[in-house]
DNA sequence: CTTTATTGCGCAATGT
DNA sequence: TACATTGCGCAATAAA
């Protein structure tokens, strides 16, 4: 069933064995090392639980399900720089997507801008047409032949900016 | 007896200690957790690194900046938790952004539909309009006063049949 | 100097 | 089986 868990914040790991981490890359991506990246070599060996020193009861030194992966094996760490270098590469690909909507964003924004002006431009010149043609119907009505007499009908003047929506 | 150490891509670490990973939440905050967390307690002990052995030249014994890193230390321990606690807090942040950032993008390009449709729409309107001037005109020409003959006299003055941008 | 936030990285489980 | 994703912890460093 359960496992063994820690009477206090303790330190356990994915399976039943510390990890150790390492590093060595093959690829070497780092856009700001740290200062000093030295390689040292330390070798990630499997620390035996020490059921006498942390503070609480340990596993029972008989139940380790997974010792099967062997550290050492050449296989094994092939596998992991495979698999490191898939992080990295994933990881990559994330963040670049990331930008990349964010920079659409920035594009569609604009875009929306440049909509908006089209808008109320195109509103502009219809209310003014609009206006015209009100005017012109005033005119129509007001004075249907206009008399042979003043011939200074200006048939725009506008003066009612109705704007409507 | 050298107990570490591979002869190829080598494992080096950050500093000079080769780290262990552990594991313990306090806070347990895994939506989909593997399958069977468990924990496990190994402690982590240093693994003094081995200087004569490697494949290559390990620093020098006598360099070691910081290998007063008590791993064993409560408030290393402590200070991990918090780190721990605040990686996540920022990676979900990071996430949550991210998926903001997509959102915003299929707000605004449905926006631009709109507007894009709003345009269209005006755009006709104003079409419209323009044929319905251009007809009077021509009535007016036809009917109104012939002075003399043929005059292709156009009243309306066209502002902006094309647009640009 | 101390604490929190970010970031790059490796490991392992899991997904495809 | 190989590669891709994802959650997680560690450590270096940036930011408070």
């Amino acid at each position: 069933m359960s496992r063994r868990q820690q009477p206090k914040p303790n330190t356990a790991d994915h399976n039943g064995v510390s990890v150790i981490q390492s590093q060595a890359h093959a690829t070497s991506s780092s856009p700001s090392l740290p200062a000093a990246i030295t390689g040292l070599q330390q070798v990630p060996q499997l620390i035996p639980a020490n059921p006498s020193a942390a503070g609480g009861k340990s596993i029972p030194p008989s139940k380790m399900k997974k010792p099967s992966v062997d550290k050492d094996s050449e296989e094994y760490r092939q596998r992991r720089e495979r698999n490191n270098l898939a992080v990295k590469k994933s990881r990559m690909r994330s963040k670049q997507k990331a930008m990349d909507t964010q920079q659409r964003v920035n594009e569609l924004k604009e875009e929306n801008e440049r909509l908006e002006a089209k808008i109320k431009l195109l509103s502009k010149e219809l209310s003014v047409l609009k206006d015209l043609f009100l005017e012109h119907a005033h005119n129509l009505a007001d004075n249907v032949q206009p008399p042979s007499g003043v011939e200074g009908a200006s048939p725009v003047s506008n003066s009612n900016p109705t704007n409507g929506q």
